[in-house]
RNA sequence: GGCCCGUUCGUCUAGGGGUUAGGACAUCAGAUUUUCAUUCUGGUAACAGGGGUUCGAUUCCCCUACGGGCUACCA
């Protein structure tokens, strides 16, 4: 068993957009996979009819191939040897085994109906107990174990519907050991008769769950906290079939947490704290309402996963930049943290900003070309790159970048008032003046001769450089921050600085001050 | 309520029987070219509480508190 090959899948219901927090249970999976050379599948489980919603799967498809994060089997990438993998398609596959547990006495059919089963509730909670469907309760209730055979034969017969529940034992010991918790032990007695298969033909996650992993051959079951309490359930599940020896080995990951306050993470928390919980933008086919996503507010798909991989999960040492390969060498279930995680926007902006950083300009300039285009600026992809060089210092995300640096395609509109208010006097104004005379007479337009000009301007009218420095930038960009004065005059051009300086003198009407 | 899981700076975390308890985000202060939303330097800031075990506990054990999850013919 422990040379089995290893594989590992990501299996989402399809009742809505991908949470990043089910994002992140497909990283670690993946990323584990990939460690231990081993497969990575996507497996959509659709048991319930009720909850399907449009276009989820899709979503969830698009998903991962946006975060890079490919299944090698699975709906969407291709069958493997254990197709198909979307559990509607697979219903005949799931009766035998639940028969199967019918006679091996682990399991039973239950006629019970809505209104009975409410019944029973309310009878145990008015006594002050906790209702549940388990190995005293059973003995009242109609089902295989309490009719008599005849009568079981009838009601089948007859079509009575009817669900099969597993046969839980008295007073056992459920031990199981968790990759990332340790031994777990539960007492039988605190599980109920789960229904493994219900009136309408479909088999419930536990027996869908177990069935497919048992048949696909997973060897890690790497899923959410939200299934360890019935995680001993599943262990009892495969003794019952006989599946002991190949029973997969449990990690359940903790779970993400708001940012602030308590509980777990949410679509509403995105809306109220204004960040998206979703990697791409959803709109919800019945109410038309939008969710924004990862992707579409600027994020690279590389930062994000990066983000993701650290929360829960950290190397040894102190590094927190990792690329995917980087994240695939270093990561072991052993290092995943056992605390749910609280989710941190600010940390993830911080993540994309490293990320832009490391972007050649070229591959910037590659991003932000639609934008560009779209805004009707015809200017090489020579002059653009130069442009992204300098601006992604100072940004976070690409789409920032015609914010912070729309000057360098058209004269400012307007001035930073406040700067004008603050630097422009009769003393600056000559100084202005000055410098626009010596700019259009210089022949060189380099960074350092508008520097070595600029300087020289100063101590002609006698100015310390803070004085004008800032005042200049204004007049040419209309804001008072940005990238380095000289190299931004520099791309800018001769021609259009002069224009742009001329403007600002007519504006401010400089020589008459 | 019952059961399960958890608890190191505000947040993500490193660490681990003896440490000045480390890093990052955020925050604050200082410095730098000249502007800063850059960069650099520095600061504030944590082992939930109580019992054990031990020469010694933040680290191991127990209890309490707090937090989270589950408690469907949902996954």
């Amino acid at each position: 068993m422990s040379n089995r090959r290893v594989r590992v899948r990501f299996a989402p219901s399809p009742t809505g957009p991908l949470h990043m927090g089910g994002v992140r249970t497909a990283l670690y999976n993946y990323l584990f996979a990939k460690k231990h050379n081993g497969d990575f599948i996507l497996r959509i489980e659709d048991t319930d009819q009720e909850r399907f919603v449009k276009g989820a799967e899709e979503y969830i498809i698009e998903s991962l191939k946006w975060c890079g994060i490919e299944p090698n089997e699975g709906v969407g990438f291709g069958d493997g040897a254990h197709a198909p993998y979307r559990q509607s398609e697979r219903k005949p596959l799931y009766k035998q085994y639940a028969e199967q547990l019918i006679k091996n006495g682990h399991a039973y059919y239950a006629f019970d109906t809505k209104e009975e089963l409410e019944e029973m509730r309310k009878r145990i909670e008015a006594a002050g107990g906790n209702a549940s469907y388990n190995s005293i309760t059973r003995q009242n209730m109609r089902n295989s174990l309490t009719l008599s055979e005849d009568e079981v034969k009838k009601l089948l017969e007859n079509k009575a519907p009817y669900v099969i529940r597993l046969k839980v034992p008295r007073n056992e010991e459920i031990k199981l050991q968790d990759l990332i918790r340790g031994w777990v032990v539960v007492n039988s007695s605190q599980i109920d008769d789960k229904v493994l298969f219900k009136a309408d033909g479909m088999p419930t996650y536990h027996l869908a769950n177990v069935v497919d992993d048992y048949l696909m051959q997973i060897t890690h079951v790497i899923r959410g906290e939200e299934w360890l309490p019935s995680a001993p359930l599943h262990v009892l599940l495969y003794k019952y079939l006989g599946w002991e020896e190949v029973m997969p080995q449990f990690a359940h990951l903790p779970l993400l947490l708001k940012p602030d306050g308590n509980g777990k993470l949410s679509k509403r928390d995105g809306d109220r704290l204004g960040f998206p919980v979703f990697p791409l933008q959803w709109t919800d086919p019945v109410s038309g309402e939008i969710s924004s996503g990862y992707r579409e507010r600027g994020y690279f798909p590389d930062a994000f996963i990066n983000m993701l991989a650290l929360l829960g999960w950290h190397a040894s040492g102190n590094r927190e930049i990792f690329s995917k390969e980087e994240l695939i060498q270093e990561f072991s279930l052993d290092r995943v943290n056992k605390a749910g995680a609280k989710f941190d926007p600010e940390k993830t902006k911080w993540f994309n900003q490293q990320y832009l950083r490391k972007r050649s300009p070229e591959q910037l300039a590659e991003i932000w070309m639609p934008e560009l285009q779209q805004k009707n600026i015809k200017t090489d992809t020579n002059y653009i790159v130069k442009v992204c060089a300098l601006l992604q210092e100072k940004a976070c995300f690409v789409n920032e970048f015609w914010d912070l640096g729309k000057y360098f395609f058209e004269a400012p509109g307007q001035y930073d008032d406040s700067v004008i208010s603050k630097k422009l006097n009769p003393q600056s104004a000559t100084f202005i003046k000055l410098f626009t005379e010596e700019l259009i007479k210089s022949t060189d337009f380099s960074a350092s001769t508008i520097e070595t000009i600029f300087k020289s301007c100063c101590e002609t009218r006698n100015i310390k450089t803070g004085e004008v420095m800032q005042l200049v930038r204004v007049s040419i960009t209309g804001v008072s921050g940005g990238p380095a004065l000289f190299e931004v005059l520099a791309l800018i051009g001769k021609n259009e600085v002069i224009n742009r300086l001329k403007h600002f003198i007519e504006k401010y009407q400089v020589n008459g001050l």
